[in-house]
DNA sequence: CCACTGTATTCGTTATTCCATATATATGGA
DNA sequence: TCCATATATATGGAATAACGAATACAGTGG
């Protein structure tokens, strides 16, 4: 894990997003994640392929659903790079997070909710 | 700061191992890091400019030379993700320091070396 | 004042990144 | 099989970032 490709796959606001959500939720599939940034299901799952090709993510399916969670075997660095920044920049998170929260419909899976 | 911008930063070759040996040595001069990452000045300065910018880092003029170092006012987590990835990523930065070391003609003044 | 060294900035070009739109693939059910 | 839903990829253009070369600026010493 080169420290300058990691840095960049955390410098776009829908990556970071993307790793930030993902880190305190465990695992999101991609219309959760469209739906907590408001942005289109094509933006969102480019920069998914983009965070799975460089091994900071992994996808799971299950039936229609892909579900993406951070890769367990990041480095300590890495990993704690990316608590540290979800841990200090909760206002950043929030508005993304409370759509998250009042979204309908979400996949019928097992998961801690907000 | 807020923490896109700040990713931002790091996600640049220069930029990065600027702040690394930044953060080892305490402070380093722009022909010190000209040196040690075997860059143009122009380039060097330019990054530096950008780092200076954002805030990440201070200057200081003594005589012909100019220092920089991190910001002291960094927010705590800002600080920890740089000594988190400068400590996890010493083969990174070897070829830099080396650089360093065999610098001949270094602007005196106290300075740990390496 | 001049010349010299160290650093900063400008300009024009090239490279990279990001996006919207359209289209393709995959899965499950009728 | 056909359709609907969820996700992925391809393409072309716009915006951004990075660069080399030249030049400007600042401080020092003659």
């Amino acid at each position: 894990m080169n420290p300058v490709n990691f840095f960049k796959s955390l410098a776009d606001e829908t990556r970071l997003r993307t790793l930030m959500l993902i880190e305190q939720e465990g695992e999101l599939c991609v219309c959760e994640l469209t739906a907590a940034l408001g942005e289109s299901q094509p933006k969102i799952s480019r920069h998914l392929a983009q965070l799975r090709q460089c091994e900071l993510l992994l996808d799971r399916r299950q039936g229609l659903w892909v579900f993406y969670r951070l890769n367990p075997d990041l480095p300590d660095w890495a990993r704690a790079v990316i608590t540290e920044a979800t841990g200090a920049n909760k206002a950043f998170l929030a508005d993304s997070l409370a759509n998250l929260c009042h979204m309908g419909e979400r996949p019928e899976r097992a998961k801690t909710c907000c």
